[in-house]
DNA sequence: GTCAATTATGAAAACGTTTTCATAAATTGG
DNA sequence: CCAATTTATGAAAACGTTTTCATAATTGAC
């Protein structure tokens, strides 16, 4: 009982004990270092086993000044676009012989400036950012760019950021087929209702509908044009002062899925025919909209695409040090994917 | 351009150096240690400051034997149960000073047994873990509970694991729940799509049907009985068997909501009225269940419940060095979710 | 069998902290 | 103002690796 603390012995120095060698040795006999024989090896390896050996990570980092881990920041790991992102930036990075640490930000941007210090902290050999909702000030990101650690921002980006790669959808594109879609299929008093434009994202979804309203010379209806938190709470409110008025919406563009389900449950509840009476489209073609009665037409960002490049990009930045990107930002395409509400 | 890589010089020696003090007065600084001045603390905070100065995590590991840091395993993310739970358990533990490295293993038990490998060597101060389906050696466990580092397993548990705290849904009552309510609703010929008994959550959650079964006195259909894996097309495979035969079932329990939504769908295509023909209860409350029309019933597991519940047991393991739990293992109540399908 | 060349091993330092023990500085009591 | 006490600081070791440099052991050529 009066034995040290320490439950099981199990480090280089101990195998290097019990096989009367150095721990130099060890760790060669271990990292397969050409120049140990063979006899040797195979005995460190079997004394390894034995004992059980692990090796010790932080040791490892702290002498090599490298963590093979990377960290990785997201407002909320439970949505659908991040979820699948992040399963395949993990799924790639291990491959790679990398670690994944993922945190959430709960879009909270007091909680996002300490996790990136906790990343920080951690030596991640890089950050992958998906910036909160309400994100303005994006400086405590520079502790990074000032170690000459790489940082990546996806999809919820800085509008700008000297060292930074970021990596987008092409959300104006996205806004404008959601718009010129539902110009097509003859909509005339178009609703549109935004997350605030704070972020990168609805600014450009924004603008991209605008532009395709313009186009179709469809006019903008003052008030039913709404920038607000893209809850289903708030969506409900803002149907429900639409239709208080003379003049109704025919379509709706949300700029978001939840929101698009949020209409589309005002519609039925207040027994408005989806869509010959109105037309729906939604943002981010969650799973929800493909099992909804009628579906919903949604536009479809590639989220497992969009992590992928993030990793490959990485890799690259991480291989060659050679600075930063070719081609910064980089856009990944979306698509218009159509449905029964429309 | 010939300056040594380093970027630049942020550590405990920097500050030491720039202020003409030793180190240890600086780590007390930092530490808030009582016996340290007021005037050189706040010296050593400003010049801390002015270098950006972040602790390295890895030295501090070293140097403690504590990491701060917790480990998850889940098999996937993008489960609603597990976004859900690992939401909970990340914003508690950080609350707690805590920080959390979340893997997932992908259903692979292969995967898994580097994933705990990975962990261990990582030492985390915990490791958490939600089994993959077709796990059913979990020596690779041992590992923690060897080193005596706590392990907690929930949801899906191994039957016994020595050493380690089981926290899982009542998947019996589940079942039971489930069944009793077909019953009830006047179903007489009820099938039942399970997972594969491999798994603590199938066994437990079949065992619950079946008992409810006897005790309303409805038989078995032997052929209305399936253990598959529950995907969405296994599922409408199922249906179509039992359809295309002369005695067709006027209820249906799935044992997660993925098939539920498969036999809700299948229903819809082939003119099969619900509930009126066919009731369905799923399992887990997937928020899709409450969206698709009919709605669907389905149990509830509260996974934010047994996400806290995971993280308060730890901090009292990790508080109390008192070995293993009071109570192992620990049941969280569920609750059946009455919608329109049955 | 000797010398040179190669190959295998070891000693020691370093990574950035914290902490124990010792000692220097400041404070108090008389 | 001196001794005794308290408080603040410093020196050095330790955590577990890897790596450089040196040296010991082995091999090969003649």
């Amino acid at each position: 009982m009066s034995k040290t603390r320490k439950s099981q012995e199990n480090t280089i120095l101990d195998i290097a004990a019990a096989l009367k060698l150095s721990p130099a040795t060890i760790s060669r006999a271990l990292n397969n270092n050409p120049n140990v024989r063979p006899a040797t090896r195979k005995k460190v390896a079997d004394m390894a086993g034995q004992l059980g050996y692990r090796r010790n990570n932080m040791a490892l980092g702290l002498r090599n000044n490298k963590t093979h881990t990377i960290g990785l920041i997201v407002p909320r790991i439970s949505m659908f676009f991040h979820a699948e992102a992040i399963t395949t930036m993990q799924n790639e990075l291990y491959e790679r012989g990398y670690n994944l640490i993922i945190s959430q930000s709960n879009d909270s941007p007091e909680m996002e400036r300490r996790l990136v210090d906790t990343m920080y902290s951690s030596r991640v050999d890089a950050l992958i950012v998906s910036c909160t909702l309400n994100t303005e000030d994006f400086s405590h990101f520079e502790v990074f760019t000032k170690n000459g650690i790489p940082l990546i921002f996806y999809d919820r980006v800085p509008p700008a950021f000297d060292g930074a790669l970021i990596i987008r959808g092409d959300d104006f594109q996205g806004g404008n087929l959601a718009g010129a879609h539902l110009a097509e299929t003859g909509c005339r008093r178009i609703a549109y209702i935004s997350g605030p434009l704070s972020t990168n994202l609805y600014r450009d979804r924004s603008q991209g509908f605008f532009k395709a309203l313009e186009v179709a010379g469809i006019p903008v209806i003052e008030n039913m044009v709404f920038y607000q938190a893209l809850t289903y709470d708030n969506t409900r409110e803002a149907m429900k002062k639409m239709f208080a008025q003379d003049v109704k919406p025919d379509g709706v563009f949300t700029a978001n899925d939840t929101a698009a389900i949020a209409v589309h449950e005002f519609a039925r509840e207040n027994g408005i025919a989806v869509p010959q009476q109105l037309k729906i489209v939604g943002y981010s073609n969650d799973p929800r909209c493909a099992i909804i009665r009628p579906s919903i037409t949604s536009v479809e960002q590639f989220p497992g695409k969009m992590g992928s490049r993030v990793i490959s990009e990485l890799m690259h930045i991480l291989g060659d040090s050679t600075g930063t990107a070719l081609k910064n930002p980089i856009t990944i395409p979306v698509q218009l994917i159509r449905r029964m509400s429309t």
